[in-house]
DNA sequence: ATATGTGAAGGGTTTCACAGCC
DNA sequence: GGCTGTGAAACCCTTCACATAT
């Protein structure tokens, strides 16, 4: 079936839990961030606070890395961010391509932090020709046609998509084709890649979503009737629920309040 | 410590696991492309296909909302949009401000995925006089100076900080201060919020760093001599490892390579 | 016959609490 | 005394497998 795997089964990363990989980059921001401040050494609190998580979640995930603490006093700055960055694999120079350089693509190749970890822009590619040699963020864009070439020849390894949603999954082909190994989606699609390709996606929308969902819980919670009665007169203007097929009428059971007083026959 | 809360305690929401929550979207994704080219129903294996999931957790999911599905069947796509939607909190209307208006805050503005969610920019709001004024994606920027103004006029709850990473905090208490208790954060910082405030946080730059981490992964198994001795290479004009302080030299135990052969004396 | 809904098992992640070391 | 490193407990999430319903 070949459905975009975002995840791989972890037992892969050379025991480094995922979740744990995923904090690596958190770590190592609040690190820089000391580093620059010339600060020698951190306890895991300070870190942790700086980093936004708990200290003993912060100490579990270094000691998966290795003991690279000194007890009764804490860690050293810069030996960890190095640690980490190797850790990581950003001692080492990641050439990457963007595809699709619209108002994103374009906000994406003057994004600062790319370059101060180990990413270079290597190619912004667009499939608009009017958009070919146009300097964006100081880079001329490129003709998607050049696409295979590009990737072949700066050695590209992971390629950005932000393009429509439409085109998403070609792209994605062909960047695979090309040889790129790691993607990541901009574009509000599920991407199929082949075994051994990694995808993760970042859209925006769903995390909206989210927040709605929380901030929807909190507005029901406050026993504030006025917000609760805005809330439900908005509804009138939205979707009208459609009843299931076939519906009998009798055992939908919801959790507990079922479908609103909004709720036609 | 007021640090950053991103998750709630999770037993708060009517018991639908986070997890569950934030795949929600996936699946109405999902369905209202499903919806548009008119399909009736969907078993639990095609939309969990469609969705990028695999369907045991589908149907788990599922059966957190209700029963809404019919056995032998399938699940009715109309019916099945709308719960998902009226749980997420998307039959209202959320006014949302985007506070920052560079290239990432203009993307957002235009993004056609808000509008087609629930999600109703009220606002574009920057620090900047000379863009004041400015309409971008049909909307006038204003200045951020009306920021408590436009918030509670437009009973805002739900704000994006698209700023510099030096200014997102004090935005952040801005917001926070004039009633907005959900934030969705694209500056590379941690914000503190109090309790009860949301924040959910978009780095691009995190996003790359655990992709390297893969890649490099990959790279490294393959027994291709010439790619690592390349990245070998590279590791030379990269940061140098910074001895731990107080290193007596022996007792630092790496899980396994240790520092590797660039390390200096 | 077919596909949902769900207990139970299995893994992974977080938190606790303290032993070990400076 | 202070802080790291880590087993053990608690928790959450995913997957399995099958009873249940149409």
């Amino acid at each position: 079936m070949a459905t975009g795997r975002t995840h791989r089964p972890a037992t892969r990363s050379r025991g480094i839990p995922e979740a744990t990989v995923a904090r690596l980059p958190l770590y190592l921001r609040a690190l820089t961030a000391l580093s620059e401040r010339s600060v020698p050494t951190v306890s895991s609190e300070e870190l942790a606070a700086a980093a936004g998580v708990n200290s003993a979640k912060l100490r579990k995930d270094f000691s998966y890395l290795g003991s690279y603490g000194t007890r009764g006093v804490g860690y050293d700055v810069e030996y960890l961010v190095y640690q980490i960055s190797r850790e990581l694999g950003l001692t080492q120079d990641w050439p990457v391509v963007i595809v699709g350089i619209g108002n994103l693509g374009a906000a994406l190749a003057g994004y600062g932090g790319f370059a101060s970890r180990g990413f270079r822009v290597a190619a912004l590619i667009d499939a608009d020709p009017a958009m070919t040699g146009k300097p964006v963020a100081g880079i001329p864009v490129q003709h998607s046609d050049d696409l295979e070439k590009i990737i072949e020849e700066d050695g590209v390894s992971i390629g950005v998509i932000a393009t429509p949603a439409g085109v998403a999954q070609q792209v994605c082909d062909r960047l695979v084709a090309a040889g790129v190994t790691s993607i990541l989606n901009f574009a509000p699609t599920v991407l199929s890649v082949p075994d051994g390709v990694d995808v993760r996606k970042v859209d925006l929308s769903i995390e909206l979503q989210i927040l709605a969902f929380h901030e929807q819980r909190k507005a029901g919670e406050e026993s504030n009737a006025e917000a609760d009665a805005a809330a439900e007169a908005e509804t009138a203007t939205a979707v009208a629920p459609p009843a299931p097929r076939g519906a009998t009428g009798g055992n939908r059971k919801g959790p507990d309040g079922d479908v609103p007083a909004v709720m036609p026959a």
